[in-house]
RNA sequence: GGCCCGUUCGUCUAUCGGUUAGGACAAAUGGUUUUCAUCCAUUAAAGAGGGGUUCGACUCCCCUACGGGCUACCA
């Protein structure tokens, strides 16, 4: 084969959200393809008019662009000089190739319903007989090959509905090289006549993909494991359509699994198993039902495509964090792991954990004050900041900035029991009155100066400082746990923290 | 059932015939932070089983077991 560029494809079909795994397939196909200075192609694959789920597509293009890995060619991505990128776009220019398959003996038309498939199957099945239609049972069915030329003639003239089906070879060795997995042998005794051609004028999936990865010049086709049964079908397609010399490459990734260990991640697995598998969220048109998305659950979409690139791929060193050009420069097919990988929430979350600390705090700031648009909070750019920045290593997710952040906007009225119960006695009111009263007096109001007030209203009463501590910050923010108490009170500000110290006498007894 | 692919700590993985089998997440313990989180240190944790090949196998071959995928006029 002669060096051309490399030219890689997404193609998911249009069924539903794309979930995770899907994202990941399309991420080493991009990691491919920038590692390489090639294209990267989105196309749909909306052969099956019958699945067509609206919305969809738009949702595919959504989440790549979320996540940042965006084709330079494609739907809804600029169409480039292979246009159209839709399979249904497409439909037009399928059927000439079936046609030369046919001619060239290595398809034929079949006119068999599928009562007569069922039967066909049952019959088999009952006597123990893998229940396929191949080089020996197309002899028992009704199809240009058992039927007289002139009644196939009539049949097509007529009207009748039919398929068209590959024709392979009764006992054939069919060997190809997998990237990932090296070479991979199947007989074609163990492999069906499989429908190229839908009776509804549309081509099935194998067909389409391999008049589509051939006209679009696709140079290595990446996708997930599940394709591997059927990649003897489509080498022969290349064979018999005379295009092996421009064959891509084939590797097919290990798919994604439940972390319980029983099967592959799936659409349908939404948020039950506790962490979301859309990108996106997602609302099914059908059922209604919804489905969160990793972006409405906090994460970014850099440690997505850090995490998921680690599902499956690893560089051999030590690094774990990598931007998406690091990936790409490191990214190599070899390196890809040929068994499943189960998905692990922790690391997912600890990868999160890693990216948010990384996040400039006037960016997280914005989210912040999204997050308060909800209660109808408004704060000030460089307070939210600041906010932000005492914050930002406590939390794992985005949308816990508020969870972690809303005693900075809302004075507490609930103070943590636990706390009071231990820490609170006859003294504490004593001990914040003096407090209020020299924190009246302090005219710079930084930590610095706070804590010397606080130490001096403990001496007054004599109070020992771990008697008393996390009492006070119970007192200005309700809650046990939070950032330096100082430097906290200092954000409050002197009227805040006041306030804050006479509500909660007025409240704790 | 048939075919294909796979199998290293709980999880993601390194190792490409010779290592005390390494790292990360999670866990446990201790320390720091007089809180939580962070951070630091420490600990525990693995080659599915059986045959070969070899001076020597986690690594190569075979068998078994287990896991996964596919087996549609779905992709």
């Amino acid at each position: 084969m002669t060096e051309r560029k490399v030219r890689v494809r997404f193609a998911p079909s249009p069924t539903g959200a794309l979930h995770i795994g899907g994202v990941r397939t399309a991420l080493y196909n991009y990691l491919f393809a920038k590692k390489h200075g090639g294209d990267f192609i989105l196309r749909i694959e909306d052969t099956d008019q019958g699945r067509f789920v609206p919305g969809a597509e738009e949702y595919i293009i959504e989440s790549l662009k979320w996540v940042g890995i965006e084709p330079n060619e494609g739907i809804g991505f600029g169409e480039g000089p292979f246009a159209p990128y839709r399979q249904s776009d497409r439909k037009p220019m399928y059927k000439k190739y079936v046609d030369q398959l046919i001619n060239d003996g290595y398809a034929y038309y079949a006119f068999d319903t599928a009562e007569e498939l069922d039967a066909m199957r049952d019959r088999l099945k009952a006597s123990n007989v893998d229940s396929k239609y191949d080089a020996i049972t197309r002899t028992t069915m009704i199809n240009s090959l058992t039927l007289p030329e002139d009644e196939t003639k009539r049949r097509l003239e007529n009207g009748d509905a039919y398929v068209v089906r590959i024709k392979l070879p009764r006992k054939e060795e069919v060997k190809f090289h997998d990237e990932i997995r090296g070479w991979v042998t199947v007989n074609t005794s163990t492999m069906d006549d499989k429908v190229l051609f839908k009776s509804d004028g549309m081509p099935t999936y194998h067909m389409a993909n391999i008049v589509d990865d051939y006209s679009m010049q696709i140079t290595h086709v990446i996708r997930g494991e599940e394709w591997l049964p059927s990649a003897p079908l489509h080498v022969l397609l290349y064979r018999y359509l005379g295009w092996e010399n421009v064959m891509p490459k084939f590797a097919h990734l290990p798919l994604l699994l439940k972390p319980d260990g029983n099967g592959k991640l799936s659409k349908r697995d939404g948020d039950k198993l506790g962490f979301p598998v859309f990108p996106l969220e997602w609302k099914d048109p059908n059922s209604g039902e919804i489905s969160s998305g990793y972006k409405q659950s906090g994460y970014l979409p850099e440690a997505v495509v850090n995490l998921l690139a680690f599902l499956g791929w690893n560089p051999g060193t030590h690094q774990e964090l990598f931007t998406k050009e690091e990936l790409a420069e490191a990214f190599t097919l070899e390196r890809v792991s040929k068994h499943g990988a189960k998905f692990d929430q922790n690391k997912a979350k600890w990868y999160n954990q890693q990216y948010i600390r990384k996040v400039d705090n006037s960016v997280l700031a914005l989210e912040l004050e999204k997050q308060l648009a909800n209660y109808n909070i408004k704060a000030e750019k460089q307070y939210l900041e600041q906010v932000c920045a005492l914050v930002k290593e406590k939390i794992s997710f985005i949308k816990e900035l508020w969870d972690y952040s809303n005693y900075f906007f809302v004075e507490p009225t609930v103070y943590d029991e636990t706390v009071i119960k231990k820490r609170w006695n006859e003294k504490s009111p004593l001990v914040i009155n003096d407090l209020i009263e020299l924190l009246r007096n302090v005219s710079n109001f930084d930590h610095t100066n706070i804590e010397a007030a606080y130490n001096q209203a403990l001496e007054r009463n004599e109070v020992a400082n771990k008697d008393f501590l996390q009492m006070f910050r119970v007192c200005l923010s309700g809650v046990a746990g939070g950032p330096p108490i100082f430097e906290m009170a200092a954000l409050f500000g002197k009227e805040s923290t006041i306030t804050r110290l006479e509500n909660a006498l007025n409240r704790i007894k």
